[in-house]
DNA sequence: CCCTTATCTGAACAATGTACAGATAATAGC
DNA sequence: GCTATTATCTGTACATTGTTCAGATAAGGG
């Protein structure tokens, strides 16, 4: 029944919610430069006028339908985790790896959306919402290495570099290849290579 | 005198050329979801229709341009390779952060033609034209690395997974810097982690 | 029950990408 | 040097887009 607003036809009921899930469904299918306000409005069965009640222009809808996809991201990563027990060498090498391949497969599963996330649109609302060390995905990241340095199964001296490189090594390998810049086998190799770096396997 | 097609008015003499730079010009000021066929065509002092008899499309002209954009990133990088002489270790070591700091560099100065380089205008542009191995910048860097496994500069282990790390890490900070999730100061660090990732430097 | 207020519609405008018929200039053949 | 061919560009047209704004419609409080 979700809102038990079905029926409504003059007031929609709950049309953000439905302005932001409907431009994730066009979006993810035609990617963002192909997204128009008036198909979203269209697919609600709105006026296209209706989205400007709630946002004061088509970016604004992007920068709010990005926003939910880092939130979005930040779940599937930690429903992985979940699934991973124990909290000895072996578990804390897991969760590091659980990271970066969940960052990756959300990319490749959908790309229009992960690019989405990382275009202008999403520059000033990311930025002012909340700083990147308060970020869920990011806590994670830290979480994870703290685990790997008090199990003694990273490189002591790599440390102090762990967010910034696993981040940008692993957003960096995703990127090149949603582009289409690297072929997708290329990741695992890229992950082995961060690894090893950072003394995390030999 | 360029080309010396100054006055020429019905027909224009380069316009293939003309298209591509004012693209350029307009993009590198606007950005490339702002650009419009019909503003470089004005700008140029043409109808809108001429530019299809050069590009299928308004993507095609994009796509163009973005990899000319590569080729104009390589011819900087090498430019400022030149400027470092010497075969020891530590111009070795020079040449490798060389071509780090100038990726970066050129990304942040031009953040919007860097941004259409590795949007979906050129995937399939830079994909059939040459594989990466091929490409002037890729095979820079396997110079680099390949002077510093000869001098001894960088970990023996670590070489197989020098091209993809150096490049994955770099891409991936730059492009956060540029989507404005990560600070510009936090560039140097980054480099200054994979440098040590690579045993590089202590 | 009415009146205020939030919500949505409808019509309008300028700008965009693109198609196509025709105009114009360059060039090749004689 | 003239003409016919061809490459190049214009003009007009159309559908679609983002956005604005006056007005219609419904919800809710007095």
């Amino acid at each position: 029944m979700t809102t038990a607003k079905a029926r409504a036809q003059y007031h929609h009921g709950d049309l953000e919610s439905a302005l932001i899930l409907t431009a994730r469904k066009l979006t993810k299918r035609n990617g963002v430069e192909h997204l128009s306000l008036r198909q979203v409005a269209q697919e609600i069965g709105v006026s296209p006028s209706a989205a400007y009640h709630y946002f004061p222009d088509r970016d604004s809808l992007l920068g709010a339908l990005g926003f939910s996809l880092f939130e979005e991201l930040a779940d599937y990563q930690e429903r992985e985790l979940a699934k991973i027990s124990g909290s000895g060498i072996k578990a804390a090498r897991e969760r590091f790896r659980t990271l970066g391949r969940t960052y990756f497969e959300w990319a490749v599963r959908e790309p229009h959306l992960f690019n989405l996330m990382f275009s202008d649109f999403c520059l000033i609302e990311s930025a002012s919402q909340q700083p990147r060390e308060e970020s869920r995905a990011y806590i994670n990241l830290t979480r994870a290495l703290d685990e790997l340095l008090t199990s003694g199964a990273i490189d002591k001296k790599m440390r102090p570099y762990g967010e910034l490189l696993s981040w940008s090594t692993v957003h960096g390998a995703t990127s090149l290849i949603v582009a289409g810049h690297l072929e997708s086998e290329n990741f695992d190799a890229v992950l082995d290579g961060l690894e090893i770096a950072l003394g995390i396997r030999k």
